[in-house]
DNA sequence: TATGAATGAGTTTTCATTCAT
DNA sequence: GATGAATGAAAACTCATTCAT
């Protein structure tokens, strides 16, 4: 509603789709959304928030209109710099489909590393009331489209070879976004180590023989995590 | 609790882990399912599901000691189902990995098409109290641990060729899974098609050679849809 | 309603005041018994009793119309087996009120200590609805009665000496109901060593000069816990 | 939990503890108070509550937690008050055993007088959930031993004449908590009437010769009705 | 900005009771 | 005698939300 510290995604990060600094969400956001990831939409209250923020349920109010506006604001939040930043990697490797694919992916990978809690509230999205579900849907729809554009461009060219340009790219995306159900930060692997590891996929699953260490420019790409 | 119409899974489908019967559940049941897999388990009320079976609520609580044990159930029903077809399709193909890999994924693709609702409720593991989550998590460990098996092997045996093994199984898996996101039965795509179009993908994946097409002993696995 | 075994006031207890037979009470008032003294009327389902039984909950219905006629049943039980006891201690000693008083005192205190669960019962005569209430105050005051003309009787032949005739009654029947709050059969006392203290403290009560150990006719009364 | 009105003792009662104000509860405890007093805690829901306070449900949780924790407010306020007034009783006749004795009793016989709702709710103390219980007879405890510690030094110096000292103190309590039974205020009895008459009991019990007229202090005690 | 206090409608669950079998 | 199945009513408690301050 009138949040003061929700001016949009920041610019630093806008110019380096690469670069992930720690999200800066005003209180009310962060602490919904630690809450919504943990236990769903349906399965937390306003009051659940407030207790996280150290506040009074009615502050919430002061700056939400109500409860499915907080939902609505972080799903838009992560949709668009999704796309944002996903739409830049791929305009970076214009006139490549194989680098314009795995920077595809290696974007989407990093978005889900780097922020895994807003990657998990995708899920909630049926909870959405049907206007804004219509809305999100369409984000969605226009992230899916950019790789679907690349996809298509590449079987064009012959780089890529699947059955089913439709099926591969929901693959792709469900194999990315599934990353949120085993990663956590501090494990094993690095954003960028999964990024790579899943390019290298992803290359695979459309029949290119080009490996994600040869196309992937190495970047440094340090990024606080959030 | 003592509800009569539990009995497992049937033997009939117990012979053939292509062919699927109608889902057959006891009402409770069924019209849980139905209510988790549209709004979720939290959002879901014992209400709404005794208003779809058109009982009242304390009838439930006859069948089933609580909400939970509902979804424990459900979930039980499902990933012993899913853990039993995907043996049975993986040890059918004893001898040959690249079958191996293409009949689970196949097989889970079927599972997840044809019982598409039960596949949804595995993001309700969530609300799962601790200890029934834990004894969830195992079988779905068990349900991966095939598949990982499957991809271990085919590797040390050349056949396949990627840069991390657990990484690869668990986008195989979300692949899968992630059908759930826009599969709908009566859609363009029969259980089969799609199940073709995704073995193809995970040959891929692992950097096979080999086409779905070519793998796939061609059966012809009607199975009317729950 | 037409439970079999309740037969009314065992006759072998009813020649001996002082000799308490094992409570004999048919199956559905004595698991009842078990839980309303546990947790009081209002805090024990039919299904506790049920379960206690190890039948179901219709059986229940079957010998008793409802919950309340379980309570009716048991507190009748209870004061009618009191007053029956009481009265005939008291014609026992006829011509010695000093006897008289000491025999009710101990009698009472048997009744308490051998049946501790029925005379806890007494404070769930609240829970009565107002016709079955009414029933039990009277047999409650004709019990109190018994002990009035007693205390009306010694006062008159000044063997005790008290401000306020009532108020000692109260203050006797009191303190002997209030045996349930710590006396547990298997104790430190028998039931008849609490009996002669509560006897002594008695007399001491309405100033008589007499004790306790005097007083008492010693009688084997051996009478297996209930 | 936040309720402003509890404020402890009063401190003006606690000058003098022959004297009662009416008693000061919040009005959540108020309103609990008389409707346990009536039906006990399991008869009484917090819908009655509620009614009683012209208030709807969730108001009463604002204030506390849960219906527990209303009886457990209630039981406190009780006892404490009850150990208050009868250490300052016995104090107050340091030196004289049979003043304090009589003290005591007469003290007891006011709490349960002036505070007939609250004493009554002594019975009520098995709904409490077990730690809550344990405290609460662990304050019980501490009011029986303040008597305990008289009678013992009483019977040391020969003023007082027991078989057992245990069981005369339980029968002490017992027989003034027991004015519950009947005792109503605007009745035949002032507090103070019963207070001379049951420690004119007690003295006797004891088997001093003492008389209650002789040994209490007269001492103007008006103290409104609660 | 924030809170204390409140509420109508809802939640999950249990209650006493019934009835056909 | 006993049970499986069911129900209307009510239980304790929580929900999202509001409003005066």
């Amino acid at each position: 509603m009138r949040d003061p510290e929700l001016q949009g995604v920041d610019p630093v990060a806008a110019q380096d789709w690469r670069r992930f600094e720690p999200l800066k969400l005003p209180p009310v956001l962060r602490h919904a959304l630690e809450a919504f990831a943990a236990h769903g939409y349906h399965g937390t209250s306003v009051r659940d928030i407030a207790n996280r923020m150290g506040q009074t349920v009615p502050a919430i109010y002061y700056y939400y209109q109500n409860k499915q506006a907080i939902l609505v604001a972080l799903l838009h939040t992560a949709i668009v710099e999704d796309i944002d930043r996903c739409r830049r990697a791929v305009e970076e490797a214009t006139g490549d489909v194989v680098a314009q694919l795995s920077n595809y992916v290696y974007c989407l990978t990093l978005c889900v590393t780097y922020r895994t809690e807003l990657a998990l509230l995708d899920y909630e999205r049926r909870a959405l009331e049907p206007e804004n579900r219509e809305q999100y849907t369409d984000l969605r729809d226009e992230l899916q489209q950019i790789l679907g554009d690349v996809v298509e461009q590449g079987t064009d060219q012959g780089r890529f070879d699947v059955l089913d340009t439709a099926a591969a790219v929901r693959a792709l995306i469900a194999m990315c976004v599934g990353i949120t159900a085993w990663y956590r930060p501090g494990g094993p692997l690095t954003p960028q180590q999964v990024g790579e590891r899943y390019v290298d996929l992803a290359l695979g699953m459309l029949r290119s023989t080009d490996r994600a260490a040869d196309v992937l420019t190495a970047v440094p790409c340090s990024g606080e995590r959030s």
